[in-house]
DNA sequence: GTGGTCTAGACCACT
DNA sequence: GTGGTCTAGACCACG
């Protein structure tokens, strides 16, 4: 993973999204160790307290756990976990619906563009 | 208009995006006068430093221009006003597809979504 | 207001207590302005990284909203607002009761208790 | 017994109180053996050295002793044992004051309460 | 070693 | 001036 300290999300958004991105891929299981904090930041070169700002985020809207002193796990919350995916699907398609809405464009053109670049960028 | 203080587009941003909107959509003509920034900023009840600011920038971009004392026009460069259009289109498929790109979905079920979703909002 | 570093309770949490204590009160409006963050710092003597964090708690609870760039203001959901007081009276219940109920002591003794020490300190 | 991991009172703190409410409950007599440091944390599924920390701080609230590689006993002097209820409880009600004195709401009020959640949770 | 909190100080974007 | 973010560094309690 890679964080763009130039981006408009900050750095602790960015590690969040990441996370709901694996989590969405499956990539994270039910109840999984995550790295600790100083271990992320060392991974990603940020600063700690930026690592568990980005945690503390998590855990508040219940993607992970923490138990006192222990690395923090993945929930076990079949729910939450089952909609980080769809959610970010949804929030993906919402803001690109916004975003070209005002334009006076087909959907089809828009569609068979978006087709193209993804296939495109492949590689 | 609608202007969205929570948003992390800064304001001055939405501003200049709708009026590029505008512009695409062929709703506003070139060598059309705009509103003045004190109109603009009552309307949209902003701050008239921040309309200031966006006009600034618009300027910046070539797509309206000031003449002394009088109230700003769209440009008339065709070139620049063609090509509006085409980068909010690429803009939004861009960040649509680097949003969907980590998460592991197939492009038809994303795009069935937006097609689908798309129509109907439309009502 | 008073902070004291020595608490379990971390000083944004007090903070955060505090203003819901307030709201329970009704000695804070909705809608009504509250100190900016480095003035509640300097108020409180503390740092003002540590108000933000208190800020940014109550602002996930609802209890406050935050405009660009604007003196935060506390929230007029009336319905947030309402559930304050109620939460407090039945937070402090239950945790009294879970406290006295695993010692065999009669509630009245202990109730009677509780009221006479609560009329002592008022003076 | 139950440990509580995310609790901000630390887990040695909770196995005290625990043991102090079974001394102020009378069902602990002086003299009697309690679990060893092992036992206890096989128990609880708490770390050996946590029991180890709530042992020694018991013991160094004169509540228990221990006789050289004899199992811990609860102390025989009656001054230690009587006081634990009554400060279990004085604690209770202060902390009980404490939480619903910046509240304005009258003693009466918040009494009745109590009495009705403790008689509704007792089934 | 873990998570959690706090300070100090800096910088940014926006109004 | 406002809110927001980040770094650096320190300290604490707990296991």
């Amino acid at each position: 993973m890679k964080v763009d300290f130039n981006k408009r999300d900050p750095v602790y958004v960015q590690v969040v999204r990441h996370f709901k991105e694996q989590i969405a891929k499956g990539m994270l299981e039910p109840g999984q160790e995550i790295p600790s904090r100083r271990e992320l930041a060392n991974q990603l070169k940020i600063n700690p307290n930026t690592a568990q700002r980005a945690y503390k985020e998590m855990e508040g809207q219940g993607l992970i756990y923490t138990e006192r002193n222990l690395p923090s796990k993945i929930t076990k919350d079949e729910k939450v976990l089952g909609s980080v995916r769809e959610e970010l699907i949804v929030e993906a398609v919402d803001s690109f619906i916004a975003s070209i809405r005002p334009i006076d464009v087909s959907v089809e053109e828009v569609l068979d563009l978006v087709k193209e670049k993804y296939e495109q960028e492949k590689k």
